[in-house]
DNA sequence: GGCGTGACTATGG
DNA sequence: ACCATAGCCACGC
């Protein structure tokens, strides 16, 4: 991978996320198959660690693993901004994990064929 | 090129 | 539901 392909990458990330609705959240696997990478949910996780989604205004606190789990949470100033982020959306997060994943979780996918 | 690492996942016990 | 394993792939050393 080139340098080129990797800002590609990234700014594709950064799309996805970007779009995520208010009170939803995704996973790093489904924005990885969105952008065609279906392989590369590891460096999805990647950019969004380095992402500085403050600065950015880029959502990353929609951002989860597979299960609901709040695994980035260190990245942000305080390990409790990410949760309070989310419940400040109305999501519901007991022990790193968000209730009602099923219904809170948002497919890229469905989304980009509608 | 080898080896460990990581905001990951699917699967099996 | 929880833990262990094994794939995954770019990065840094």
């Amino acid at each position: 991978m080139d340098e080129k392909e990797r800002e590609l990458f990234r700014l594709a990330v950064y799309d996805v996320v970007s779009i995520i609705p208010f009170g939803r959240a995704t996973s790093y696997g489904a924005i990885a198959k969105a952008i065609g990478c279906s392989n590369m949910s590891r460096h999805v996780g990647q950019v969004m660690s380095r992402c500085n989604s403050f600065e950015n205004r880029i959502p990353a606190h929609r951002v989860v693993n597979n299960q609901g789990c709040l695994s980035g949470k260190e990245a942000f100033g305080n390990s409790n901004e990410m949760q309070k982020l989310l419940e400040s959306e109305g999501i519901i997060i007991i022990n790193d994990k968000i209730q009602n994943w099923k219904k809170i979780f948002w497919d890229p996918l469905q989304e980009i064929q509608l």
